[in-house]
DNA sequence: GCCTCCGTCTACCAACTGGTAGAGAAATGT
DNA sequence: ACATTTCTCTACCAGTTGGTAGACGGAGGC
């Protein structure tokens, strides 16, 4: 089965755009990637923006289609949200782009931020929502949700942070090592969360910055 | 004492390189801000890709003073490596365009790779020594270095994602709550490094993926 | 008063940007 | 066999990009 010319052109722009961005992507060298001349490309986008729209919402879909499939699980508590958070990591070590592109969509000067809220906002009442039942039915620790889903996504999202470090420091090309690292900050996470704790959190010898 | 009109181009470029990003800031542009003519940017710095170069090299500068002025307080342990991640932290509040541009540089199709390399790899390696040392005596639990020094990395630019993604969820404008979130997380990395922990990490539930 | 240097300017340039118009090839339907 | 539709092409275009050449004006030295 022969993938689609328009395909082919929205596979490409997505590694191209998650790896060096929207604006250092021209059609013309997205075109010659394929092996096309960029009229080809706007025949089937009315524009370049439409391409970066497109790339937009094909990769929300398939971020939310992670959260749908394991929403439909009947999983509670923390074993609900460790799924998912499993889920994304594995989609970020096979598909690094993804991750570009979603470091490149929240970048704050970014054209498509009513775009990504459009996708991204719904998807944060849901998990807001969830957490707050979990919370109620004491399963999850108490805490303020909103805030407890920004770390969760930053941390997440550090695992594209630290690999691209790491191979700017010319380290070997490890992203498993990297996501075994940031599995280990999940486990602290989730002993922060975990109702009844230990209570072995450290005094920890950090004082209030600012 | 008047700012003379290169510092006033490394400023505003700094700015704009750590919002937009390289390529979508245009000498034009740049110099509109300032109120001049590009031309008489291109008076004060031979090439675009020079005036890069420059505010790499002064960004890098600044975070290595940071490191200095740290190292020479004589301080052991993590309460060093917490002064210094208080330090960064506090150097993000008040200047987000430099996480920014570090965001930037790291960006695997970048163009600075190599610049970036000659300026983190030698501070890196610092680190790697004063960590090993530090595990030596026993004040550092023993794990490998340049593991926990990417993953304090990530941690640390963890503000700056989560920030961004906070506004562009279109939420409170609120990157001290993101720093304050960070320093949880910090805690939690805290109580994994102590020597001699209360081994209170819990059986976590999340399997090996991969 | 004049000269020189410094800094910014106007006036260009070639290359590249996203985008348009329309020709031509290759299937497809009838 | 022909007409139509689908797709990619060549040939353009105007605006913007980074960069060059050289004029202009002001400050200081003499």
């Amino acid at each position: 089965m022969a993938e689609t010319t328009p395909d082919r052109i929205l596979d490409a722009a997505l590694r191209t755009f998650g790896t060096v961005g929207f604006s250092a992507t021209s059609l013309d060298a997205l075109a010659v990637q394929l092996g096309i001349r960029k009229q080809t490309i706007l025949y089937w986008f009315p524009s370049k923006q439409a391409v970066v729209d497109a790339v937009i919402d094909n990769a929300a879909a398939e971020l939310i289609e992670v959260f749908e499939s394991e929403a439909s699980t009947g999983r509670t508590g923390l074993a609900q949200v460790e799924a998912i958070v499993r889920r994304v990591f594995r989609l970020a070590v096979a598909r690094p782009e993804l991750l570009g592109l979603v470091r490149e969509v929240t970048r704050p000067g970014s054209r498509s931020t009513e775009r990504l809220r459009s996708h991204a906002a719904p998807l944060f009442e849901r998990a807001k929502d969830y957490l707050e039942r979990e919370m109620d039915a004491g399963r999850i620790r108490r805490s303020e949700p909103s805030m407890l889903l920004l770390s969760i996504y930053a941390t997440v999202l550090g695992v594209a942070t630290e690999f691209e470090a790491q191979q700017a420091l010319g380290m070997d090309d490890d992203l498993r090592g990297a996501v075994a690292r940031r599995q280990e900050l999940i486990r602290f996470l989730h002993a922060a969360l975990t109702p009844d704790p230990t209570e072995a959190r450290p005094e920890s010898t950090s004082e209030q910055i600012g």
